[in-house]
DNA sequence: GTCTATATGTAGATAGAC
DNA sequence: GTCTATCTACATATAGAC
């Protein structure tokens, strides 16, 4: 709990963070984070055992990341329609880095789907809050079949964000946000 | 061209394609190949100068069984709805893989856009002719936004892909499956 | 707590015998 | 065409000085 190291552990972290959504878990190395922070390799050990630690860490930031974002998405609105609508402008406020590098959770834990399992169950967490929260908006407006829209939500998300960064195109991904702003509420406003 | 080598070539094309979906690319090592055909790490070098080159035959092998798929899709039914629908069904006829590893062709590409951008211009090649077949088979169906429907489409696929592995649910893909193709449905038949 | 030096394994790639 | 031995680079991880 001390001040300085807990500065250096937030800093391997953070930075872990921008090159496994920018390199992939696999593709980025002890060395790749020494230069990206300036702490040296071999003081990575004294805050995560493995690697694996890293990741957990990183994961645990994104969820706490998100769980923010979606608290703020809740202060700024009062239904779930305008919830998830607010939520769902993250599509363009990061169409940048998502037509570079696709969308941070569903890149990962595709990549670690081919991997590890414990790593794979990990990485799933930020999908498992996001669909608690999409489906607890649904449920809020009144909709039966709120799991199976937070999923539909989810995927259309997750589709455009793998093509987007596969074709590289900007206008696409504002025409999806639009559709989906559409469907968000063809499904919400009876 | 002659035939003993040829049939190395393949094995090894082969035995890469498989890899390279439930492992990844970056995660897949000569060694593996070698493990999975028989075939001395050394002997790769006789087909392929590098690991890129593999990449490149296991990728122009994909576009090919994709291309043949099309074909039956084509061969089996007179208009582009019923193409389409029959393209669909590959969703749960390969529901087991998709749990398992994701779309080949989309996670090939989520992969390698962090990685090279010519190996990732390379894994695109598969997404560009299914694009360009579905658009085909909306347009003979006489709608005239038919590359966005096309887009649409792989979007949905994409998106069930993605949660079906993260989730690992074959109720979810069935459940898809039969959205999609009320989807095709709804969008062709007027 | 911090950093250097290093251990150990494995990656892609090469040389050259057969 | 095929295979063994090996090169070089770099990965994660450890030991131990400061």
């Amino acid at each position: 709990m001390g001040t300085k190291g807990d500065g250096n552990r937030q800093r391997i972290v953070e930075a872990a963070d921008g090159l496994f959504y920018r390199h992939g878990y696999n593709q980025t190395s002890f060395q790749d984070i020494s230069d990206a922070t300036g702490i040296p390799r071999g003081n990575f050990y004294y805050y995560f055992k493995t690697k694996d630690e890293i990741l957990e860490a990183v994961v645990n930031s994104r969820v706490e990341g998100l769980s923010e974002m979606l608290s703020r998405c809740e202060a700024e609105a009062n239904d779930g329609r305008e919830r998830l609508l607010l939520f769902s402008n993250m599509l363009e406020y990061n169409r940048d880095n998502v037509i570079e590098s696709g969308c941070p959770i569903g890149t990962l834990c595709s990549e670690l789907a081919k991997d590890d399992a414990a790593l794979h169950t990990k990485s799933r967490q930020a999908f498992v809050l996001l669909r608690d929260w999409i489906k607890r908006q649904f449920q809020s407006a009144g909709l039966g079949n709120a799991d199976d829209l937070a999923m539909d939500l989810l995927a259309k998300i997750q589709g455009v964000t793998v093509l987007a960064s596969a074709f590289k195109d900007i206008d696409y991904v504002k025409r999806s946000h639009l559709e989906i702003k559409n469907w968000i509420n063809e499904k919400t406003l009876n």
